[in-house]
DNA sequence: GATGAATGAGACTTCATTCAT
DNA sequence: GATGAATGAAGTCTCATTCAT
C-alpha cells in the first residue's frame, strides 16, 4: 500500500485497518479473526475501528474491495501492461501469481490462494453485498481472460465464444487458487496456467518458473 | 441418506446429527453456525452431541467426510456406473451437479456449490484434520477425472499426462462450483462442463439439459 | 417471594434473577445497572439470564410485572381483605406504603417510591411492552382506588364520577411516591393520604403512623 | 429561548447545547441518549461539549436547570401574570400544560410529561446535584400552589394550612404528569386540574380547552 | 443414559472522555 | 480555539462446553 495516496491521518488509519483486516481475513476467515485481534494487529484501539467501520461486515466489505483492486492491479493490469500478445499475458499472470504464492509458502509454511473466494463462500448469503463486491471483482477478472481470449482469436490460434473461454479461464483460475490452498502445492497454479495456455491455443508456450 | 445403514438407535442419531449440521455448515459456513442451532434443527440434546463427538471440530471433520461421501457415491460413482464413455461419464457428472443444483435454486432461492470447498478454505489452516479429510476427497474426485482423461486418450481424443489432465477436470469443477454459488447461477456448471468435454477430446459432445 | 410456588429449578433460578434485577432497577434505573451487576448479585452467570430473558429489556419487563404483583397484593390486596370501609382501605395502604418507606429509609438512608414508575417513565418509549404492563398495573390501582370512591359515595361521604375519583387518588399516589423519593421525606406519603381521606369524604380520618 | 438573552458566542453556544440535551433527555432519559448523538443534534463538536461541561452529568443538571427555569416562566410565571384570581391561576397553569402536552402528541404521537421528574427519578441517588437541584424547582412549584392556596383560603372557599394544600397541588401535578405520560393521554391533566379546583374550593370552575 | 441447567470466556459494539493538531 | 482522531473501560449478548440430576 502507498501511504501517500491518503493524505489526511484518518484515511491512513482506515487504509492501514484494512489492510491489517484483509490480511487476517485472507489467512483465517472472517469469523475466525475477532475484532479485538484486528485491533491489536493494527495497533489501534478497537474503538478506532469502530470509528471508520459501521460493523465488521462493513470491515469485510472493505477488505474485499481492497483485495479485489490489489489483485487487479498486481496481477492483472501489471501483466496487460507489460505484454501486449496473449498468451505473454496469460503467462505473466500465472508467473505472477505463482510467484506470489511461492513467497507465502516460504514465509508462513502455507499459501493463502484468491484473498476473495474465502471470505464470498463464508459471507456470501448473509452478506449480500459482499457477494455484489466479489461479483464485481470476478467480472473484471472474466474481462481480462475475456479479452486474452479474443486476441488468441484473432491470431488464429483458437475459436469459439470470447466470453465462454474468459469464464472458463477465470473457473480455472479459482480452482487453482482453491486446489493450491487446500493441498499447500503452488505446482497447481502453474498446471491450470498451462491448461488455460491450451484453452487459448497456445499449448507450446512454456511457463517460465 | 440410507437410515437402514445405521442399525442402532446410536449410529441413527449421530448421522442424523452429521447430516444436519453438514447442511447448515455449507450453507452458512462452520462458525456462522452455533452449536445450540444445529441441536435446534437436528431436535436433540446439546449435550447429546457432545456424547457423539469431541468437539464442534469433530462434528465438522464428520460433516466433511459425509459430504465428500456423499458427492462421491452420488455424482461419480453414478456416473461412473451408469456409463462407460469418457464423454457420458463427464456429461453424466456435470447434468447430476447442474441439476442438483438448480433443485437448490428452485428450493431456496440459492445455490450451495460444493459442500466442502467452503469447509476447508474456512478451517483449513486451524483444523489440519479437515484439510487432510478434504485433500483424501480431492483426490478421489481427481482418480475419478484422471480415469476419464484416460479413457479418452485411449480412444484417441486427445493425448498428453491423464493425471494432469484430472487435475485440470477437477480445477475446473472447483471453479465452477465457486463461480456458481457467488452469481446463484447454474449455467456456469453447465459452462465448466463444456470446457471440460472440451478438454478431453469431444467438443461436439452436448450437454443434455 | 415465596420460592415454593416456582417448584422446577429453573422457574426458582428465573424467579431469583427477576427479583434481583427489580429491587436494583428500582434503585438505580433501567441504564444504570449493567447485566454483570444483577448477574453478580443474584450470584448467577450472565449467560444463564440470557437463558430465561431474551435480552435485557425482557429482563426489566419481567421486573416490572414483578413488582407490579408485588405491589398490588401487599399494599391493595391486602389492605382491602383487611378492612370494609372506603377510608379504613385508604388508610390502610397509606400505612403500609408509608412504613415500607420507613422501613428503606433507615435500612439504606434512602427512599425509593414506586417501583413502577420510574422504569416505565425512563423507558416508556423505547418499549412500549413495559408501557403496556405499567398501564395495566396502574389500570387495577386505579381500580382499587375507584372500588373506594364508589363505596365512600354509597356511604354519601361525597359524589362526583367514581372513576374520576379513583383516577385523583390514584395520581395522588403517584405524586406522593414521586416527591417523597425526591425529597427522601416519607412524611410526603402521608400527606397524601389524608388528602385522599379528604377527597373521599373523611377528613376526620386520622392516619395511624 | 430567546437567544438575545445570551450575548457572546459562547454563551449562545452552551445555551444552544443546554437546550438540545435537555429536549433529548426528556424524552430518551439520561442513560438512553449519548454525548455522541447529542452533539450530532446540536451540531457541535463533542469536544465542544466538554470544553462547556465538565462531564455528562453536569450537561444533565444544566437540562435539569434549564427545564425547571423554563417551566416556572412558561407556566407558573406567566399564569401568576395574567391572573389575580386563585382559581384563574389554577385554571391557566392547567390549560397550559394540557395545550402543551397536545401539542407534544400532536407532533411526535406523544407526551412528554414533566421535563424533571424523569430525570430526578433515574438520577436522584447517583447525583445528588440533580437532586438537590430538582428539590429547588419542586419547591418553588409547591410555592406556587401554596399562594394560590392562601388566595383561596382568604376568600373562603377553602380552610386548611395552605402549604399542605400546596403540596396536595403538587403532588396532584407531579401524578397528572406521569399518568399522561404513560397513558399517552393529555386528558389525564384536565382530571388534576378539576381535582386541584375542587382542592381548593372552587369545585364549579370550568377548564377551558 | 439423556437432558435441563449452568458457566467462563470471549464475541461485537458503544460509552464517556481526552489528545493533538 | 475548535475539531478530527483516538482511547480504555464497559456495555450487551453468545459461544462452546460441562455439570448435575
Amino acid at each position: 500500500m502507498n501511504y501517500a495516496d491518503f493524505p489526511t491521518k484518518g484515511e491512513r488509519t482506515r487504509a492501514h485497518i484494512v489492510a491489517t483486516a484483509a490480511e487476517m481475513f485472507w489467512q483465517r476467515s472472517f469469523n475466525g479473526v475477532s475484532v479485538d485481534e484486528i485491533a491489536n494487529a493494527a495497533s489501534v484501539n478497537k474503538a478506532t475501528i469502530y470509528r471508520y467501520f459501521a460493523d465488521k461486515g462493513d470491515l469485510a466489505l472493505a477488505a474485499t474491495r481492497h483485495q479485489g483492486i490489489l489483485t487487479l492491479e498486481q496481477i492483472f493490469e501489471a501483466s496487460f501492461a507489460a505484454h501486449k500478445a496473449p498468451d505473454q499475458r496469460l503467462i505473466a499472470i500465472y508467473t505472477k501469481a505463482y510467484r506470489g504464492n511461492i513467497e507465502m509458502k516460504q514465509e508462513r509454511g502455507d499459501l493463502l490462494g484468491c484473498p476473495v473466494l474465502g471470505l464470498v463462500l463464508e459471507l456470501g448469503f448473509e452478506m449480500p453485498e459482499i457477494r455484489r463486491e466479489a461479483g464485481h471483482i470476478f467480472d473484471r477478472v472474466q474481462s481480462y481472460f475475456t479479452g486474452i481470449a479474443r486476441d488468441a482469436i484473432a491470431a488464429g490460434r483458437t475459436d469459439g465464444a470470447p466470453d465462454k473461454i474468459g469464464r472458463a479461464l477465470m473457473q480455472l483460475h479459482h480452482g487453482a487458487c482453491a486446489s493450491s490452498r487446500i493441498a499447500a502445492e503452488p505446482e497447481y497454479i502453474l498446471d491450470a496456467g498451462r491448461t488455460s495456455l491450451q484453452l487459448i491455443g497456445y499449448p507450446e508456450a512454456a511457463l517460465a518458473i
